[in-house]
DNA sequence: AAACAGGTGCTAA
DNA sequence: TTAGCACCTGTT
């Protein structure tokens, strides 16, 4: 059998899936609906609930096999569930097993020592403990920094529903076929030559932000490639270039593309839930909550953040 | 019917 | 630097 540290992945559970033997916890539903991503669907698999969505150039079906079966493994003493990935053979043609289980590691971060960062953060005060208990094994991920950029300007002052239409419909219209009769987010080229596709999605005023980010990231006038290597903020004033990308949005990609833990993206439900829990109610500017967030979290602030915005939209009516 | 939804750009102090 | 307002579109 294969172990975590070693060998990521074990082959052999049928032609069009692997398996990846998880070295720490893992808590899929939450991942994966939380809100830091839009395009995934619960659907009902073979072999029970899982996730349909699409990584790097693929689509995916994810889920955990159950605790009873026969595919986790004990080591020292705990117990190592593992995670199903099937996937469509025709198209992943070419690409190796290994490649698509890195690709899948990789996108769910499944390296990030849950252990520690949880701890750490039940350790900070009460809030985050009560905070933690409903998203446990919750992990940030890395997705796309297009695709993340471009999903977050199609979120400004717009809802959840809407915006996975408007992603959808992109994806269709002018992505490329990834299996599963999914399509992946469209490159800026794509939609550059296409732009009233932008119409037809009815992303309102929104069209004129993503095209310039097109334009932008394109015409290499942001480079996408670069900002993980730049300073935070430096980083985030290279995205906010972009007309519609602000603070907040910035934040958002940095987390959520780059796993720029340290950041702390603050949007109302956050602001709401940091006056509440901080201030004492008191009416706080995002800057304040921001700023309060970084400090009080400080190197896992994202981690923080996500778990702060699953508890207030989960359990409370703020 | 009117307000609101994972903010941001613009303008005015 | 900060406050106030409009904004496509869809839903309640």
């Amino acid at each position: 059998m294969c172990r975590p540290a070693s060998k990521p992945y074990c082959p052999g559970e049928g032609e069009s899936v692997l398996r990846i033997l998880l070295p720490g916890p893992l808590n899929l539903e939450v991942t994966l609906e939380c809100g830091q991503a839009f395009r995934w669907e619960k659907v009902q698999g073979s072999r029970g609930i899982a996730y349909k969505g699409v990584v790097g150039a693929y689509s995916v079906m994810l889920s955990l096999c159950d605790v009873s079966g026969t595919c986790g493994e004990k080591d020292a003493g705990r117990e190592f569930p593992c995670l199903l990935v099937s996937f469509d053979p025709v198209v992943v043609k070419g690409t190796t097993r290994e490649m698509l289980a890195d690709a899948v590691f990789r996108y769910l971060s499944l390296d990030d020592d849950l252990d520690t960062i949880e701890t750490t953060l039940i350790e900070k005060d009460q809030i985050m403990r009560k905070a933690l208990e409903f998203s446990r094994g919750l992990r940030l991920l890395r997705q796309d920094p297009w695709e993340c950029l471009a999903s977050y300007i199609i979120s400004v002052h717009n809802n959840i529903p809407a915006i996975r239409r408007v992603i959808s419909y992109l994806s269709k219209q002018l992505g490329e076929p990834t299996g599963l009769r999914e399509y992946s987010f469209p490159a800026p080229r794509a939609i550059l030559s296409n732009p009233a596709v932008l119409d037809l999605a009815r992303c309102g005023f929104r069209k004129e932000y993503l095209l310039d980010a097109a334009r932008k990231v394109d015409g290499g006038e942001v480079d996408l490639s670069a900002l993980g290597e730049m300073p935070v903020e430096k980083a985030a004033s290279e995205l906010m270039k972009i007309k519609g990308v602000g603070p907040k949005v910035a934040d958002c990609v940095l987390l959520f593309a780059y796993h720029r833990l340290e950041v702390f993206p603050v949007d109302v439900w956050i602001l709401r839930a940091m006056s509440r829990f901080y201030f004492g109610g008191r009416q706080i500017s995002t800057k304040t909550a921001r700023e309060e967030g970084i400090r009080r979290f400080g190197k896992f602030a994202g981690y923080a953040q996500e778990h702060l915005y699953h508890y207030v939209r989960n359990s409370f009516g703020l």
